[in-house]
DNA sequence: TATTGTTATACTCTATAACTATA
DNA sequence: TATAGTTATAGAGTATAACAATA
């Protein structure tokens, strides 16, 4: 028995919900730099691999499909994405990052890796490995 | 050499970034469930120990002053907080979290131990530990 | 009829600039 | 003059409900 609940629990959760505080915080100075919001930034890092239909970019930004449509138009008032009407089904819309767009994006995220890199660089690599081998136990439940 | 650069690095990172969204994403739903904003949640996490000045709460929270009038003025329609004038400076407003607000304060900081727990919960005692630790580390940065 | 997407509407959240009241 | 806070304004982001176009 080594997953029973134990003394020490409120202070994982408490750590846990600071360090997301302190994640978040990087990436949202470093989108505000670009002009971004965080959930612009979920967005192109979707676009960056998928063209998806508006409705799919609703179920993966668990957003409702009218927030969508002002997520996308907005971006696409920026020239960051562009709406491509579907050939099969004439009610689909694909949203597609145009090359502006990936510019960003590529940008944004090199600049990403490089600052939470920097809350990281302290730890020695064995408790880099150790701190990334249990966070993806986390996030596989 | 134990903290130099490393392959993992680029791992850690994105481990990281998805780590904090997850986290993000049970106390956004939390937070929705009692018709709260994330940034409401901390305002009530700051009320329940102090009871600051509205510029404090604006360095607290990374607002502008005005952003805060604002926060605390639906906070206040709401009956979950109260606005109280300071006898020493004609200027200072101090707020204060009502028995209400501390109700729902209470339960939503319940819920979220409670959620963010199952999060963990498959983890042996001695990961837990050892994430505990190491994310205390990168904290302190 | 059902589905995809947009529009109309209303609210929260945020910042900037101008303002009021107090120090 | 300086400081604490509010107001006016503008824009992003969000959801609900009603709508249009297509299937």
């Amino acid at each position: 028995m080594t997953n029973n609940p134990s003394s020490n629990d409120p202070i994982i959760v408490d750590t846990l919900v600071q360090l997301s505080f302190a994640i978040q915080a990087v990436l949202l100075r470093i989108a505000a730099q670009h002009d971004l919001s965080l959930v612009q930034m979920r967005l192109f890092g979707i676009l960056r691999d998928h063209e998806p239909e508006m409705l799919e970019l609703a179920r993966y930004l668990n957003l409702d499909k009218s927030s969508v449509t002002g997520l996308v138009a907005r971006a696409e008032r920026r020239g960051l994405v562009q709406r491509i009407p579907s050939l099969e089904d004439g009610r689909v819309v694909h949203v597609v990052i145009t090359l502006l767009g990936r510019q960003i994006t590529d940008e944004v995220a090199a600049q990403v890796e490089n600052e939470v890199l920097k809350l990281v660089i302290g730890l020695s690599e064995a408790d880099r490995i150790e701190f990334a081998r249990i966070a993806t136990l986390i996030l596989a439940r």
